[in-house]
DNA sequence: ATATTATTGCAACTTAGTTGCATTTGGGCA
DNA sequence: TGCCCAAATGCAACTAAGTTGCAATAATAT
């Protein structure tokens, strides 16, 4: 782990109160560096031989999202696909798209999307938008 | 399950090629009477006593999605939502809300939501819109 | 009615995630 | 600096949605 997202995943992890241990900072490490969503296995994949007990990967997780620096993005796959909530609102984080051919995903971190207008009587808290497609890659080799 | 409902169910499952079994029309008719997405657990229970085999509720999921007549709406605690893929364009279904109250979903089949614009280079073949908040019920009691 | 082949049922398996509990450790405090 | 203890970790066992292999059954075409 590069040494400026060391620092970072600190300062972020002292900001919520959560006590810096070596696990924290690890799982905080790569989801810096992977800067969109990932699952469990990804991030033990990452640490590989450093990787915390599979347990305590999932509950520094669950830590990370009530600090709400760590935010679920979406589920795929039946797995969770977790990334930092740096770049989401308390209502909407910004579209993801998944590769359905290479399974990569992609933050469409700039595209401002409006929320979606509800029937009467409802309160919408969260909007969440998944797109599949082909990644500009894969679009290419398949013509 | 009303008479007009299981005829529907023939004639849904007639269209497709697929033998028309006991274990595919109950389904079909749990999930026309549903008229939302519904999990594998939610229709063994509608189907109680009568209800096939786990794995053949599986099997015919699988067939009635492979054939387009059932779709796969969303994830959700690890479980998969089943809906009729009658009211679904091949782009985008309709914007789903669950109450994250009293877990009921309803489907937002009036909303029109247009395809998020997305970065040069990729090609999006699938919009999924997931909305979660308060129904109008849960929305009154809690103030 | 028979043959063909899709479909079903059952048991065993896979896998993401959870739980209980004993052990360890971060960080506040004497 | 060293002690204390709540918070965090590790391990084993568990849960639950979904899958797989295979033998038995049943829907349709002829
Ligand atoms: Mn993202
Ligand atoms: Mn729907
Ligand atoms: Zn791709
Ligand atoms: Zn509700």
């Amino acid at each position: 782990m590069k040494s400026g997202i060391r620092q970072e995943a600190q300062r972020l992890l002292d900001s919520t109160g959560l006590r810096r241990t070596g696990p924290r900072l690890a799982v905080l490490g790569v989801l810096f560096e992977a800067g969109r969503p990932i699952t469990h296995e990804q991030i033990t994949a990452k640490l590989a031989e450093a990787a915390p007990n599979k347990v305590t990967i999932y509950r520094v997780l669950e830590s990370l999202v009530e600090a709400d620096i760590v935010h679920k993005a979406f589920l795929r796959d039946r797995a969770q696909h977790f990334e930092l909530a740096n770049r989401c609102t308390a209502s909407q984080c910004h579209p993801h798209f998944t590769c359905t051919s290479c399974e990569t995903t992609y933050c469409f971190a700039d595209v401002a999307l409006p929320m979606t207008k509800s029937p009467m009587g409802f309160t919408v808290l969260h909007q969440r938008v998944q797109l599949e497609g082909l990644c500009p890659n894969c679009s290419e080799k398949t013509g």
